[in-house]
DNA sequence: GAGCATGCTTGATAAATGTCAAGCTCATTA
DNA sequence: TAATGAGCTTGACATTTATCAAGCATGCTC
């Protein structure tokens, strides 16, 4: 059940794991199962805990006040889910996060999380690393929303995580893109018949 | 010169830097002036040195193939400069940055950084905040992005950096917003004539 | 198998935003 | 001082995208 985690962090750090190393993670980490829609994270509550999923799909996302819903982020296999700025400043958050799949990840608290990373110097190299890549992704994203037109996010989307395509639905993909289901119903046909005319 | 570095340091890492420890950064950091206008960084070059900005004001941003520009950072005294993705990946920059005002930053390598972080733990503890906060920054901004109309992302603007909105002209902080320079003029009149009816 | 919910598509129309062109103000410079 | 250019505003119009409403599959549940 662990070895998707220490594979991870093996990887992220370029350090191997020793066996006392993978024992503690493994007593720090508590599995978690979600069935299809449950919440992971409501809005309003602390994100207390942080997760790595090994199995499912997840997102999180703002509702506004029409109650409409904005995909920040999605999350499949391998990735963590949470909402850091709740994680980290233990102030109330603005996102829920739930299940588009049955789910299972292995959560860890901040207080457990510093605890890990002063202790084994392969779990501080993941997470440093872990948080510039996160930080040239993000930044990417919003190179995309201010500088491309909601064609142009959708096709950078299939080049960049094609997987998400596969995986949610596309009234989530719009929310991700943040155009309406029906604008990007109709930029696929669009799409496909310039396809079709090569 | 470098005072605002070590205060900074200090802030960001709740440590106290020794007298050997200022020495050392003092003798890596490098300063660099640049001219209004002058770039520091243009797109398709390696973003080899990051900058702190001890005065003046600058902007990332990318040009379109419509020749517009879209600014993806502001930076005022006391922030970073440079393009992380190139930085850490040593790839080709699809950004510019350049200077908004006669600016002075003190810069510094990749390599060199990781020297220091290994030698100073307040640098260290520093640039792991940094990359924390930075996220959180990141992440709100594409929550505005994707979740905002266009008003809305100005209030929301006028509300976290107020500065920005003193120190940029107001084509670039449209650029910045992802609007047309004359819909951002638009959207102030607007507000102005709803606080005057208040 | 009937009924029902969910997700996707399509058309008609409305709203938001972009584009183009002109003019105005202000600071800078020749 | 005149001239220039940069930045901001405004109007007319075009384009993009959202909204609303309807219909059609598909799969699930009873």
């Amino acid at each position: 059940m662990f070895e998707p985690l220490y594979l991870y962090i093996e990887n992220y750090s370029s350090l191997t794991l020793t066996q006392p190393e993978k024992e503690l993670i493994s007593h720090t980490f508590k599995l978690k199962r979600l069935r299809k829609k449950q919440y992971y994270l409501q809005e309003g509550d602390i994100s207390k805990y942080i997760g790595f999923l090994i199995k499912g799909a997840m997102r999180m996302y703002s509702v506004d006040h029409k109650g409409h819903e904005h995909i920040i982020r999605f999350g499949v296999e391998n990735w963590w889910m949470g909402d850091y700025e709740s994680y980290n400043m233990n102030t109330p958050s603005r996102y829920n996060i739930d299940a588009v799949e049955d789910s299972e990840l292995l959560a860890i608290s901040g207080h457990q999380m510093q605890e890990l990373m002063a202790k084994i110097p392969a779990v501080n190299a993941m997470i440093k690393l872990l948080d510039r890549r996160s930080n040239i992704a993000v930044q990417n994203r919003v190179h995309a929303a201010i500088s491309l037109t909601a064609e142009e996010r959708y096709q950078n989307l299939q080049e960049t995580y094609p997987a998400f395509l596969q995986r949610f639905p596309q009234n989530m993909i719009a929310s991700y893109l943040g155009i309406s289901p029906e604008t990007l119903s109709r930029i696929r046909k669009h799409s496909m018949m310039s396809k079709k005319a090569i």
